[in-house]
DNA sequence: ACAATGACTGAAT
DNA sequence: AATTCAGCCATTG
């Protein structure tokens, strides 16, 4: 089923592009992310668009995406619960409690860095 | 067509 | 400071 129009597509795509720019090492935020794509509000639609990003091509790293609190919200969205927080572990990211540690320090926002 | 849901966020209580 | 409410918008029942 298509489930995705020619407009929502370019957006979905939108979205996966910017992860793809998240840096190794580095994480960001679904708002951050729809912000920086002129959605400030649609920061569902962005979830919602990785949990479409892993029949994407090329693989997107929705590991690198977190809430606005740092946590692994969406963990329990990939192969197994405990993939994420792996994955995270293995760019160097230190995860506890299902939250990323120095969050804050890690933190990219696409419109900064970007748009800087 | 209406109601409920969701990988969110910010404001209000 | 912690919990609850409301806005947001696409997808699903």
């Amino acid at each position: 089923m298509k489930t995705t129009q020619p407009l929502e597509q370019d957006f979905f795509e939108s979205v996966y592009q910017v992860v793809r720019l998240i840096p190794r090492g580095r994480v960001s935020s679904y708002g951050a992310i729809a912000r920086y794509l002129g959605a400030s509000r649609s920061s569902r639609m962005v979830g919602w668009a990785m949990n479409n990003s892993h029949r994407v091509t090329p693989p997107v790293p929705a590991q690198r995406v977190v809430n606005r609190n740092g946590m692994l919200t969406g963990r329990m969205h990939f192969s197994d619960p405990d993939e994420m927080q792996r994955l995270l572990e293995a760019e160097g990211i230190e995860v506890k409690n299902h939250s990323v540690l120095h969050w804050q320090k890690l933190f990219w926002d696409p419109s900064k860095e970007l748009a800087l």
